[in-house]
This record gives structure tokens, C-alpha cells and sequence, in this order.
DNA sequence: GTCTATAAGAAGATAGAC
DNA sequence: GTCTATCTTCTTATAGAC
């Protein structure tokens, strides 16, 4: 890694523990291994590095999906995937789902920084909403439609099912998060919610 | 309200608006009416005034579940009350204990500071945890199996419908927060939501 | 591209008059 | 208790040598 990038990758580690104003451009520089003015060579401001670390991690929410083994884009595809899933396959990729987004270590520290810093400018809170509320919602809620379109889940209201599907699953992350430590009574509890959603709404009862 | 007061009411504003760091000693003081050292007669610092509105808020904990109509602290009590509650009851108080979370000035300012500052310092964290996750829960969680004891719900796992009762109405409430436009479009989705609450845990199904 | 030295300015806090 | 004036410290950012 360059150091160009291995200045967004400390600044983000640090403005996702102490916040954007608690971090001296200093700390960054000391962590990448140089002095403050180097790394001014690389970004022309400290707010700057921030923009670009947003920028990237625009780019980086695009691949994502790829990763969740999931189209991410195609819901009719990944739908044609859920038709046939049974109720521990549907638990293992509600869980996969929720330990990707714990663990991935970018996504992670990301989203801590925007938790802490999304009152601080309107963008930012915008960007919050949409990857941890609308697109979720959404693109789960497409999903959700087709299975139910195909029998493999019942409702008369999608997306409140999907609402009951994801808040859950939201709520757990919020308290990993801020205690690491819980993270196996939450995985505990994410197991039951999905199976007691499995139960609600799965074709068993459809 | 005299100047002590007021001085904790400005910066509690101020805070939950731009975040601690982002607060001058000059700004509270400008919107209490008076000098940044004028302030320093009432608080020995910043850091002491940010100290006394967490104090301030302890306090007013406790006090506030009487402004729901529940007691708040003697589950057998509010489940006497929950036991003949019918449907549009059920809705309704879901839809105020959100509209009070939602709309109290206080607890409102109180929650979005420390949504931004709740990683800055551990024992933040913990109190954000205890208000908004562990005592929300375990208060319902009490509530609900003394519900299902007398039959009004129905569940072979009283914490995993408090789950799915509670994570709900916390997502929604963190999207009016970031954005209150959207605030119709949450009011009715929480409709729906205690509706098919209702419906899948209800006395109707048992 | 990295360094040392330093400018420029912001922000918390104090001194002392009124 | 409030003010003006000021101190001190911290932080961003630049200048210019290597």
C-alpha cells in the first residue's frame, strides 16, 4: 500500500474512533510513520483526506454485494437463488449477512465515522440513511417481493416484513458495535430472530 | 430559567447539533446572551458543562416514564393495565411511547448527542446502550411475558417478540431523527408495523 | 517526498475593572 | 456576574533545505 492510501486507511481507523476534530493531522502522519508537513505532499487539507476517504468508500459499497455471495444489483437473479432455500440456509446468509457487516474491517470503521459524524454535515447523513436504511429496505424488500410472488414467503405487506427482517438485524449490529464484547449474545439473539421470522412468515405457515 | 440553567439548555442545543468539538465556549455563551468568560462564573469548563448535562439527564431518567402512563418500574402493574388492551390501544400507545421519543425537545437533543459523541468516551456508550437498548427491552420483555402469562400475546420466546416489537420502532425513530421530513412516511409504516405485530402475536392467532 | 522551523490563527481559560 | 483585554496552548498549514 502506498502511502498516499495508507494516509485515508489510518485517518480512518482514528476519525472512526475519535471523531473528525478530535484527530490532529500529526496523529495521522505518525501512524503512516511520517512527519505532519510530508502529508501535505499527498492531500492539500485534512478535510480533504476526509472527502477522499468518502469518495472511496463510495466506490467500495458498489463491489460489496459481490462479496455477500449476492447479485446485489438483480434482485430477480438473487431471487431465483431464494426460491429453493430452506430455513437453515436462510438463517446461515441472514447470519453471513450480519458478520459481513460487522467484520469487514472497512465497512466497520466506516460506518462508526459516520455514525459519529453524520449530524455534522447533511451529506454525510444522507449517505448514513441510505446504506443502513433505504438500500437495505429496498433491495431487501424486491427480494422479499419475489419470493412471495413465488410461495417461498407469505404476507400482505412486504415491506413491513422487511422491516421485521432488517430492524432487527440493524439493532444487534448498533450494540456490537459499541460492545464488542456482546457480540456472541447478539449472534445468539440473531439466530432466534431468524428463526422465529423464518416461522412468521415462511412457507410452512404461508 | 436562570443563567446556570440556561447555559446547559444552549449547549445541550448546540451539541446535538454539531457535536462537542465543534462547539465553542464562545457560541453557548452567545446564545445565553452574555460573554465566554461571563460563563466561566457558572462552570469551571467546557468539559464541566458537557459533565452536568449528562448529570442533569440521569436525573431526568428516572423521572420520565410517568409522562408515558406506565409506571415504568412495576411491570406487574402495567401488565394489569396491557391485560385488556385491545388492538387500537396497542397501536396507540406504541405510536406515543414513539411520538414522545420522537418529539420531547429534552430527550431528543439528549439522544442525538449522544449518537455523535457516544464513541468519544466509553461510559457514553454504555448509557446510550442502557436507554436505548437494555432497559427498552428488559422493561418491555418483562411486560410482554406477563402478557403472554395472562394470554393477551402469544410466543414461545417472550425476548425475540420484544425484538421484533422494539427494533422496529428504534430504526424508524433514528431515520426521523436524521431526517424529520420523512416523519409521515415513518408514522405509517409504524402503523403498519404494530398492526402486523398485533396480528402475528395477538390474542387472534394465541 | 521527507524533513525542520515557523507562521497564522483558533479556542479555552484567567485577570482584574466595574 | 458581566465585561474587556490578554495569556497560553494547540493545530493547521506553509516555507524552504535536503
Amino acid at each position: 500500500m502506498d502511502t498516499k492510501h495508507r494516509i485515508l486507511d489510518e485517518a480512518l481507523t482514528l476519525f472512526s474512533e475519535k471523531g473528525y476534530a478530535n484527530v490532529f493531522v500529526g496523529d495521522i502522519a505518525e501512524r503512516v510513520g511520517i512527519k505532519a508537513p510530508s502529508l501535505y505532499k499527498h492531500y492539500k487539507s485534512k478535510q480533504a483526506i476526509f472527502e477522499a476517504i468518502i469518495e472511496e468508500m463510495n466506490e467500495r459499497f458498489v463491489k460489496e454485494a459481490g462479496a455477500l455471495n449476492i447479485s446485489g444489483t438483480d434482485p430477480t437473479t438473487d431471487a431465483g437463488i431464494y426460491k429453493g432455500i430452506s430455513e437453515e440456509q436462510m438463517i446461515e446468509l441472514g447470519k453471513n449477512l450480519f458478520l459481513y457487516y460487522l467484520h469487514d474491517d472497512y465497512t466497520k470503521r466506516f460506518r462508526k465515522m459516520l455514525t459519529i459524524e453524520q449530524f455534522h454535515d447533511k451529506e454525510l447523513a444522507a449517505v448514513y440513511m441510505k446504506n443502513y436504511y433505504d438500500d437495505p429496505l429496498s433491495y431487501q424488500g424486491m427480494l422479499f417481493g419475489l419470493m412471495v410472488a413465488s410461495g417461498v414467503l407469505s404476507t400482505d405487506n412486504v415491506q413491513v416484513m422487511t422491516l421485521h427482517f432488517y430492524a432487527p438485524i440493524y439493532l444487534l449490529l448498533t450494540v456490537c458495535d459499541r460492545d464488542p464484547s456482546r457480540e456472541e449474545e447478539c449472534l445468539k439473539l440473531l439466530d432466534a430472530h431468524l428463526r422465529q421470522f423464518d416461522k412468521i412468515y415462511g412457507r410452512s405457515i404461508g
